[in-house]
DNA sequence: ATGGTGGTTCTACCA
């Protein structure tokens, strides 16, 4: 069972990419991230032509997540629980296949000195909350998306660069690696041990031409899912293609 | 310290 994580900015500036890349790899689940578009401008049509089911909790503008599997979809939860308040739509989550996944598109941060920074450490604690009531299933997590969080040093092109950005601050680390504690694990770390790879390239800078990248997009999976881990993978290349994304799809295999 | 790019939307805001 594959499953596909992704940002890519803007679901229907991206329509083409991201239905090439889907018909060419055929995952069996892939969790989008800032659509950009309400549920009615999403491109449902496209994604069931090519034999996918859509669960979508869009916004305006921003944000937007989203579940296409080739399997059925149940269970579906909109939103992060834990503060009703929250209009951001930055969570969705299902069962697919017989394993609970959910898509992530966890808040930036910057700058540090606005209310964005507060909002993001927040919406980790929420997170890690919600994250350890998903074990007591006992059952395959699969928790993927664009966590906004550099897990270490070697997960950017040069740390000093970004020590005090909301996406390496010691307090963000430190709530990704609280949830980890809890008892999940990062698939690609787990499995490349000392690999330097990206999932992130800005736009700005010629980050990409210069390899200037972060690795900030994750699946962290429960003890039951880790079991089944076989392989993690990032494919940059559609970050070299027109209209790319400045994130590329990170794929995890389960047995 | 600034601006570099790209998306949404139309004037800034977000990343």
């Amino acid at each position: 069972m594959r499953i596909v994580t992704w940002n890519v900015n803007s679901i229907n500036a991206r329509l083409g990419n991201v239905t090439k890349w889907v018909k060419d790899n055929d995952p069996d689940v892939v969790l989008l991230q800032e659509l950009k578009t309400m549920d009615d401008g999403f491109p449902t049509q496209d994604f069931e032509d090519i034999g996918y089911n859509c669960a979508v909790f869009g916004q305006k503008s921003w944000n937007g997540v989203a579940i296409l599997s080739k399997h059925e979809i149940s269970d579906v939860i909109r939103g992060l629980p834990g503060d009703d308040s929250d209009e951001q739509s930055r969570y969705i989550e299902a069962t697919v296949n017989g394993v609970r996944v959910a898509s992530i598109y966890l808040p930036n941060g910057n700058p540090v000195d606005t209310e964005k920074y507060p909002y993001k450490l927040n919406w980790m604690d929420r997170l890690r909350t919600h994250a350890r009531g998903l074990l007591q299933s006992e059952t395959p997590v699969v928790l993927g998306g664009d966590y906004n969080i550099i897990p270490e040093g070697r997960d950017c092109h040069n740390p000093a660069a970004w020590a005090d950005d909301a996406l390496f601050r010691l307090e963000s680390r430190q709530k990704f690696r609280a949830i980890e504690n809890l008892g999940y694990t990062e698939a690609f770390r787990a499995l490349n041990d000392n690999t330097v790879a990206y999932s992130f390239w800005d736009y700005q800078g010629g980050a990409w031409q210069q390899d200037k990248g972060i690795r900030i997009d994750h699946f962290l999976l429960s003890p039951q899912a880790t079991d089944r881990l076989k392989d993690c993978k990032i494919d940059k290349t559609p970050r070299g293609e027109e209209k790319a994304s400045d994130h590329v799809p990170v794929i995890l295999t389960l047995k």
